[in-house]
DNA sequence: AAGTTGGCCAACCGCGGGTGG
DNA sequence: CCCACCCGCGGTTGGCCAACT
């Protein structure tokens, strides 16, 4: 399916290029911009294969191609490169850029090096539709700290049941004990008050994620395959929630408020669908949910009228505190 | 049927940090 | 030390296309 998304794409690109070609580009500049055209990819490619990737400049030079060398970087990384995966983002792929979003803000690149294939720009291109989108819907801002709570309280919940009844399914009857299990994990992922570590499988491999950690952790004991050592930012919104001191030290990702810092009265939180979240026995996943039933598969359909009600909440609370 | 809007994504840009001469 | 270039990141946008008027 994807890939005869590509051969249309392709083939739009050609004859694109019939008609542009002959107008402004390559007249005086002799750089071309705009779409690859199929040759051009194919060149690349071809070149690459042979000479291998790197100083780009060179490269675009002596491969024949007349585009820049970030152009050309820029095409390989994120379209040609043989190991690039394209197209639907998995419902745990949607889960961790949620939490890892939540953690490091826009550091798409540090967030793409934990989503195998995924580049920096489609994770970025994911966000900016899809949960900016939301965020508009609920007329507040991204980056504002009752969104911040619909994510973690109510569509990364979400997400989690249904990456479960995902798993439930596809694996067929008796298999309860091990989907038990995993759901505890996950549910320890988002909830525990614990250091835990949870780890989400994702095909050809396993990601690491801290579980929420209640005190300030050093990355490096969590993610076995990221090299970067310093300190962990501690969202802001972590850190609220277990009401401990804010030492942040990346403040340039959440600007302004972080010295805000309260608690839930979790009893006053409490809607029809939701209640369950929030208690501390984690029973959430035998919650019926009818709210899955969306034609397509994302966050799309994780939003509904709960989240008008979880926000106004969160507003109320905020403006008691 | 033609025009308009809006979502989406590939590609662009500027900038800051790194590096070699 | 400076200068010129390179690289990678994150923000922004041009333009295609589908869904509505």
């Amino acid at each position: 399916m994807d890939h005869h998304h590509h051969h249309q794409d392709a083939n739009k690109l050609v004859s694109r290029m019939n008609y542009m070609s002959d107008d402004q580009e390559e007249e005086l500049t002799d750089i071309r911009r705009g779409p690859w055209t199929v040759d051009e990819d194919f060149t690349l490619i071809n070149y690459i294969a042979h000479h291998g990737e790197g100083r780009w400049n060179s490269l675009a030079r002596s491969a024949g191609l007349k585009r820049t060398g970030k152009s050309c970087r820029l095409r390989w990384l994120n379209y040609l490169r043989p190991d690039v995966r394209r197209g639907n983002i998995t419902l745990e792929e949607q889960l961790l850029i949620l939490e890892l979003h939540s953690r490091w803000g826009n550091r798409w690149s540090k967030i793409a090096q934990h989503l195998p294939g995924r580049t920096d720009n489609e994770i970025k291109n994911y966000w900016r539709t899809r949960v900016q989108k939301h965020a508009k819907q609920l007329k507040c801002d991204v980056n504002s700290k009752q969104f911040k709570d619909t994510m973690r309280y109510l569509w990364m919940p979400r997400l989690v049941e249904r990456i479960q009844a995902a798993a439930a399914s596809s694996s067929g009857g008796g298999t309860t004990a091990a989907v038990a299990s995993s759901s505890t994990n996950t549910s320890a992922y988002l909830f525990n008050n614990q250091n835990s570590t949870t780890t989400l499988d994702m095909g050809s491999s396993t990601i690491n994620t801290l579980g929420q950690p209640n005190t300030l952790t050093p990355e490096n004991s969590s993610a076995a395959a990221s090299s970067d050592s310093l300190g962990t930012p501690v969202s802001e919104l972590t850190e609220c929630y277990n009401n401990y001191p804010v030492v942040n030290n990346n403040q340039d990702y959440f600007p302004g408020n972080q010295n805000m810092s309260y608690s839930y009265g979790d009893q006053s939180l409490t809607s029809p669908t939701t209640a369950g979240y929030f208690s501390q026995g984690l029973e959430f996943m035998e919650q019926n949910s009818e709210w899955m039933d969306g034609a397509d598969d994302g966050l799309d359909s994780l939003w509904n009228v709960d989240d008008m009600w979880f926000l106004q909440q969160q507003q109320q609370f905020n403006s008691n505190a």
